[in-house]
DNA sequence: CTGTTAGCGCATTCAA
DNA sequence: TTGAATGCGCTAACAG
């Protein structure tokens, strides 16, 4: 059997709580008695037992996912997989809840985040919006000892304990070298379509975007960007005016949100090379018809379960492992669509 | 606070005894006494928290993963995700071992199944190689109540209880649908490099990848399967060999082994389209020196993780949710590799 | 500064 | 057929 903590207290001679103390290093312990105990830990090769551990703990930790309310089906998505989390997140002593505000809303985003400290939250997970009175929030909220990580969409200088989310840069690059290769030699214009440029993970996309175009060997216009707001019927209206003002256009670059109307817009035009971001019920249905070529995804299942660890990891003062924590982005293309509309696992 | 075993007991009028009983339906409860616990379970909400059952029952279970020996790098990646695994394996009560193998070998698998059934593990994850031997000791295994996994190349007709791995006529797919949209209009053949036919997942590979070429709409000739049997030298010299008697070769699709023989033989010529499997050191680098366009990946990690959370539900007795063990197939090309050589999480 | 003791939620002997 | 009592490995009062 593995060593517990009864061996190490025999092996060291001391008594249980001495080794609790030095495991948890909490104070009261002569560094002798420490050193001893340490000792035992080392040559008995100790693991602590977690689960026990947590048990014996009973400490709930209630965590707060803030998210955008509306339709936007990833903000959707990201909501089911708190709850799904939920669900099994009994074991881990979690509790988590979610609190929807308004998208694109600053002063919501505030109060839900000074609201969250009230309650003596654990932790606090946000979408943030790109604004000084959201720094200010999460850094009241840092002072008064509740770690928040960013979502999606980070906040540099705000005192975020961490940003979960992909390397939005990355995934302009990614976008564009494909767009590239798959359009080969082919003429024409490219065009954009953003929500708002006022949200920090468009902008770092479009920066990558627009640097491997660039850099492509063969020259390639770029359109200025639509801005559709996350609104189908404005995104469809612009896509549909681009369509018709541009009759060379070679392809399309979705940022993100808009993807319904963009694709109502294009119907079945099939001739464009379209790179989306996100898998929802309306871009896999894109790729499966040929509308869309590649769609880039952040998993958010992963988010959701990467953020929970980081929370409690703060929550805990225990320190983050960032490789662990880092966000992959994924290509899809027709072919190696996961199969059902569920999504996956670990874990 | 979340509903106990306690509270069951109390709303039913019975002893944590007989809860318990009826939680694990175990025989010696009437059928009444049986309904009135089960009301109360429903009543209340409960769910049963399995840490804390885990940790009562203090039992262990050992599950060994039976790897192809040899430094096919794809296969030391999976050995190292085990003993990372087993590092965390400790809450989940898993005690992890890796017995190896020599790589193609029938009789050594064999004899490694029959030795694990021997030592009364409770789980066995092993490579199959597609042989009636092989399969007859899986079988043999299941008999004894062993449950057995196939990792990454299955064994249909064999009893195993579940395959961990990707769909790998999808992989092929995958890769002949970014060839041909990578070559676009160029002409020219593209060679296949194998590691043996012999293996089931190559051939499925094979098979997708065909499949998708014939149906491209640019006409793309095949050259014959060049068998690298995971030998770099071999591998070199055969790919060597193709590229000096065919001067208009387009590209090139690795199908998992023999990728270090592939990259040297290539040395710095970028202008073949080349899709390889296994994201490695190797093919980490070709990509990085754009020798490689795109390398296809299942994540050793969750497959691992996957193997056994199935294992100890099958242990269990308990049921697997089957879209949650779904391995994805990944798409690398330069833009969005990991930063890393050290893979994740999750999970 | 250190030790004793009593649980956390559940499983499991052993009695009744 | 049912129940009482004990312990899994660890934490946390409360004493000393």
């Amino acid at each position: 059997m593995r060593p517990t903590v009864h061996d190490i207290a025999d092996t060291a001679g001391v008594s249980l709580a001495t080794v609790d103390r030095v495991l948890n290093d909490r104070p009261g312990v002569r560094g002798v008695t420490k050193a001893k105990v340490e000792a035992a830990i080392a040559t008995l090769g100790y693991v602590r037992d977690v689960a026990a551990a947590n048990l014996a703990k009973s400490r709930v930790y209630p965590l707060v996912f803030i998210l955008p309310a509306g339709d936007n089906p990833f903000m959707r998505g990201l909501e089911a997989e708190v709850r799904r989390a939920g669900f099994h997140s009994a074991a881990e002593r979690t509790r988590l809840s979610v609190v929807p505000v308004p998208a694109f809303d600053a002063a919501a985003l505030v109060a839900a985040i000074d609201g969250a400290v009230a309650d003596q939250v654990s932790g606090i997970a946000a979408v943030a919006v790109d604004a000084p009175e959201v720094a200010a929030a999460i850094g009241r909220a840092h002072a008064a000892g509740v770690p928040v990580v960013t979502l999606v969409s980070d906040l540099a200088n705000s005192g975020r304990d961490h940003f979960v989310g992909v390397d939005n840069v990355a995934a302009g690059r990614t976008a564009g070298s494909l767009m590239g290769r798959f359009l080969g030699n082919r003429p024409g214009p490219v065009a954009v379509l953003a929500g708002s440029m006022r949200v920090r993970d468009h902008r770092e996309r479009l920066d990558g975007f627009l640097a491997t175009i660039a850099e492509m060997p063969v020259g390639r216009a770029v359109l200025p960007v639509l801005e559709g707001q996350d609104d189908p019927k404005l995104s469809l209206s612009l896509v549909s005016g681009c369509l018709a003002s541009t009759p060379d256009l070679a392809g399309i670059y979705s940022l993100g949100a808009g993807n319904q109307g963009l694709v109502a817009a294009l119907a079945d035009r099939t001739d464009l090379c379209v790179i989306a971001h996100e898998l929802t019920a309306h871009t896999r249905a894109a790729l499966e018809t040929g509308i869309i070529d590649a769609v880039l995804n952040q998993d958010a299942g992963h988010e959701v379960r990467s953020a929970i660890r980081v929370l409690r990891a703060k929550a805990d003062g225990l320190p983050v492992i960032a490789a662990q924590e880092r966000i992959r982005l994924d290509i899809f293309i027709k072919d190696n669509l996961p199969a059902g509309p569920d999504e996956d696992d670990n874990n």
